[in-house]
DNA sequence: TCACCTGCTTGATAAATGTCAAGCCAGACC
DNA sequence: GGTCTGGCTTGACATTTATCAAGCAGGTGA
């Protein structure tokens, strides 16, 4: 049985609707990988040889263009990346590194497209799982496009604050430098605009968030269910 | 025969491998609509009814916030647009108006939803078709992102110019005040950003782009396979 | 314990971008 | 032909954001 190896992820909304007929199929040939911290794992431009999954640990997606850099999202336990440039058989649009030490498994993209094929359930799975990432990533943009820098790292904080919970104060999951790079700031520009959050009832001491006025941080950030 | 009056979209990447009787089930209950110029066919926020296919004309997907506005992008003749919401059964995360006279095809998202499940070539090409506008919208991201205003106009006048066969002159396929909004600049911004482009081999009169030395401009612009 | 990283912060300054106001100009319409 | 309109452009200025340089601070390892 090539996919006991693999249990743990045949529960995630991808894989759980599909035969076990389709399972084995699509995990023959996959394989699990340990990366140390800040590993570049995918290199943006070459082939999506493998849909990746995160079973541990934390991934960053990035790119890059002349020498400038810009973070796209961070992925934790059980995302999938890589999804759209192996159903296209296409090459890799974003870069990859760990953040930290970090379990990943690995599916060949040849297996994902011909189960897709086969089976109904997983690929009625599939295109809930791209159609997903493709509004995430429109919400993404109108956030950028619509939005001051400051207004971006208000709503961050909003749903990190949500998602945290509703704790009154929270740690930031990722480093700043990343933080800002991900709402499209410099590190800098980052630090001020937290201090411009202070009177909108915002507290920062190094990694913890402490949102003293949520009346006064909701009316500055305006969310919008249609972007966050 | 209710796909008679759908003959023109048979022939599309997106339904030319299903088969007939799932075509017809798929444009059961559709129907074409024509529209004035500048008509709000979609408002964000509202539930995808309706999958929707450009026949002729043209439409700009935008989206707000606050008062601000932002234009996502552009459709002409035969592009399908609000397809994830149609897929996930979520509402519009943009609006869509017409930019000219327009006839639009409206199919059933129930429908699309239905012959998705029992049509595999039909489901792969939802996917591909997903997928393809997925990565363009990351592409577009990583232009915002890595990019100076200067340097999207850039890029947008090379690809321009591929686009309408290589000649040397042509003409800009939308207002201006659309483009800056599409690469998320003012129109004040934009004019100004045309004039820092002459020396880069650039000149503009009213809609037309004339490169006049393609090495100094390519040089400037940097395209790259990744994000153009 | 101390030195030394590395990431964060702050200040000074520059560059990019937006805002406001005015004028221009081509096309639409009478 | 003349007027009007809307989009485009330009100038002056404000705001936002980036850059550069320096200093700070918390964690790590000798």
């Amino acid at each position: 049985m090539t996919s006991t190896r693999f249990e743990s992820i045949r529960e995630l909304p991808l894989f759980a609707e599909m035969t076990e007929e389709s399972f084995d199929i699509l995990t023959r040939g996959a394989y699990v990988q340990n990366f140390p911290p800040n590993m570049v794992m995918i290199t943006e431009g070459e082939a999506a040889d493998f849909l990746h999954i995160v079973q541990s640990g934390c991934v960053e997606l990035f790119s890059s263009w002349t020498n400038r850099e810009t973070s796209v999202t961070t992925l934790y336990a059980n995302s999938t990346f890589i999804l759209a440039a192996t159903m296209k058989d296409r090459v890799n649009l974003m870069s990859a590194r760990t953040l930290q030490k970090s379990r990943i498994i690995m599916i060949p993209s040849e297996n994902v497209r011909d189960v897709f094929a086969s089976d109904p359930a997983f690929a009625l799975a599939i295109v809930d799982e791209l159609a997903r990432c493709y509004r995430a990533t429109i919400r993404n943009m109108k956030n950028l496009k619509l939005r001051t820098s400051i207004e971006r790292l208000a709503n961050y904080i909003l749903k990190q604050h949500h998602r945290q919970g509703d704790a009154v104060a929270y740690q930031l999951p990722i480093e700043k430098r990343r933080l800002a790079s991900y709402l499209g700031m410099t590190p800098e520009n980052l630090s001020r605009a937290f201090n411009n959050l202070k009177p909108h009832g915002v507290v920062v001491d190094g990694q913890t968030i402490t949102i003293t006025d949520m009346t006064k941080l909701t009316a500055f950030a305006k969310p919008d269910v249609l972007i966050d």
